[in-house]
RNA sequence: GCGGAGUUAGUCCAGCCCGGCAGGACGUCAGCUUCCCAAGCUGAAGGUCGCGGGUUCAAAUCCCGCACUCCGCACCA
């Protein structure tokens, strides 16, 4: 299983495609999700509200894609979500001002600093293009946010670069309606959007991608006062902090021997391994890396990204950031609104930790770990869970004529508002058995003559390829067990 | 954004060098056959040849520009 593959079957069979894709302008780093892309990936955010959202009760939101100028003032994302770029005026060339600088003068600017500083360092230092010896155009700031007019004088507004603003823009009116208690998740499924330089590899690095983010809301003097820790404290996570080497640990362990900061950021981790278990990714080949100051996000002090091996190297699905009061610092400082809470009667300005998911990538990893060709049989094989599976169940007839289609029709409309189940007649009975296999429908139910007898069909496994006969009228409680979430 | 390679039916690809009717395989659909795993037979649908311009009697083919895809570099708060 490749990344090729993939891509093939995601074309082939409806899971995604590019966006536009029948005109030539096109923009690149724009994906969307066909029919059974969108299937997986609902069943996908429903297996997330399960394990995540209802198991630790946190409150979910929706907030809008369009949010104001202030928010990223206050955010930081104005002025650290750009990068300060240096054009050649001969070649053409692009490069990071202050990257450059360091490179080829040693001297320190920087990337915050005024776009001034640069041009003149630039001068002074006759700093050239490393490629073709040109000279440089004026420092320029690339800000990887759209941004929007609203209205008709256009007032400044912008696209969300991850949906998370809008968790501690509304904080404060969450907290005071709806009876929480720290710690508390609140937690968000939406679109996010940043104007990448080169978006590559479909879902994997977009310019419009889903998020699923979490932020759970704490004191931050309570870290290691957590209950709920017991109930994840055996489940085995695998981390790489400070070396090269993967340690395969429980919780529990990780936290006695200091590789993971407290209970509440060991609490959230594991709940992570053990939503993604259930995804059908393989998390053997997963593990949390702890990143160094250099590759940290501006507003994290301790930061983990969960990382899982794929065919095309290791692909970051959840960044896991420990923001401290950044973000509800500078929202009260700018807005005027107050977000201290009381925690047991103490005020406290809550701490942040964030898992921010992206959706996109992992319906990428799930689909490529589920992936298997089977040359035996001469197939290609999705094993996804059955709860995810875009199809539940494929309803087949043997035969159109003798009256088996009729009765073929008849379980299908029995069961199409309950299941997503898929209506076949037509061609040789082991063909459509191999399409079902390819979009990962883990069930057949087949009417053949028999049926018309005694009620009976019979219903085939995905993986095993092997049937057994069951009444009509226990396909219903059958398919409910089978496809239940777990 | 730079360098390289590409872009032709739903998918994979041939045709391009050397300009002259738009092709193949698989897939899809319909019919026949068949009571259980991509069989067979018959037929059909499906194309702005990435987009725009130029050269030419004539452009998928030659030239120019652009977009997109993939790989490498850079970027990835």
């Amino acid at each position: 299983m490749n990344y090729e593959q993939i891509i093939q079957l995601a074309l082939e069979r409806g899971f995604y495609f590019p966006s536009c894709e029948i005109y030539s302008d096109a923009p690149a780093g724009f994906w969307e999700y066909g029919p059974s892309g969108v299937s997986l990936k609902n069943k996908f955010m429903d297996l997330w509200r399960r394990e995540l959202v209802r198991r630790d009760r946190m409150w979910e939101i929706d907030g809008s894609q369009i949010m104001s100028q202030s928010v990223f003032v206050a955010s930081g994302h104005l002025s650290s979500f750009a990068d300060p770029v240096i054009t050649c005026q001969k070649c053409k060339s692009i490069f990071r001002a202050d990257k450059l600088i360091a490179e080829i003068t040693s001297l320190v600017v920087p990337e915050s600093a005024d776009l001034e500083q640069f041009d003149k360092v630039i001068s002074e230092k006759d700093v050239k293009c490393p490629k073709c010896k040109g000279n440089f155009d004026n420092t320029k700031k690339f800000n990887m946010m759209f941004k929007v007019g609203i209205g008709p004088q256009s007032e400044a507004a912008y696209l969300r670069p991850e949906t998370c603003q809008s968790i501690f823009v509304d904080f404060p009116r969450l907290y005071k309606t709806m009876r929480g208690r720290l710690p508390i998740g609140v937690a968000q499924i939406g679109k996010s959007f940043r104007n990448e330089i080169s978006p590559r590899q479909s879902l994997l690095r977009l310019r419009e991608f889903y998020q699923a983010e979490i932020e759970v809301f704490c004191n931050p003097n309570k870290l290691n006062e957590m209950d709920r820790f017991s109930e994840i404290e055996n489940t085995e996570i695998r981390l790489m902090v400070d070396d090269d080497t993967i340690k395969q640990v429980t919780c529990k362990e990780a936290l006695e021997s200091g590789m993971l900061p407290n209970k509440l950021v060991a609490y959230y981790l594991a709940l992570l391994v053990e939503f993604y278990r259930k995804t059908g990714i393989d998390v053997g080949k997963s593990r949390f890396r702890k990143l160094g100051d250099k590759e940290k996000a501006f507003y994290a002090s301790v930061a983990f990204d969960f990382e899982v091996e794929t065919t095309i190297g290791w692909l970051e699905l959840v960044a896991c950031n420990y923001r401290s009061d950044y973000d509800l610092k500078s929202h009260g400082t700018v807005s005027k609104e107050k977000f201290e809470v009381l925690d047991n009667d103490v005020k406290v300005l809550p701490h942040v930790f964030e898992l921010s998911m992206g959706i996109d990538r992992s319906l990428y990893t799930i689909l490529e770990h589920s992936f298997r060709e089977d040359k035996e049989n001469d197939r290609v094989v999705l094993s996804l869970k059955p709860y995810l599976a875009p199809i539940h169940v494929g309803i087949l007839s043997l035969m159109k004529k003798d009256g088996l289609a009729e009765k073929t029709d008849e379980i299908f409309s029995k069961l199409k508002t309950r299941y997503d189940a898929f209506l076949d007649h037509s061609g040789a009975i082991g063909r459509r058995y191999r399409r079902l296999d390819e979009v990962g429908a883990p069930f057949a139910i087949t009417v053949d003559h028999q049926t018309l007898q005694d009620d009976t069909v019979t219903i085939r496994m995905r993986d095993s390829m092997s049937q057994e006969r069951i009444k009509i009228s226990d396909i219903e409680s059958h398919l409910a067990d089978a496809t239940a979430y777990p």
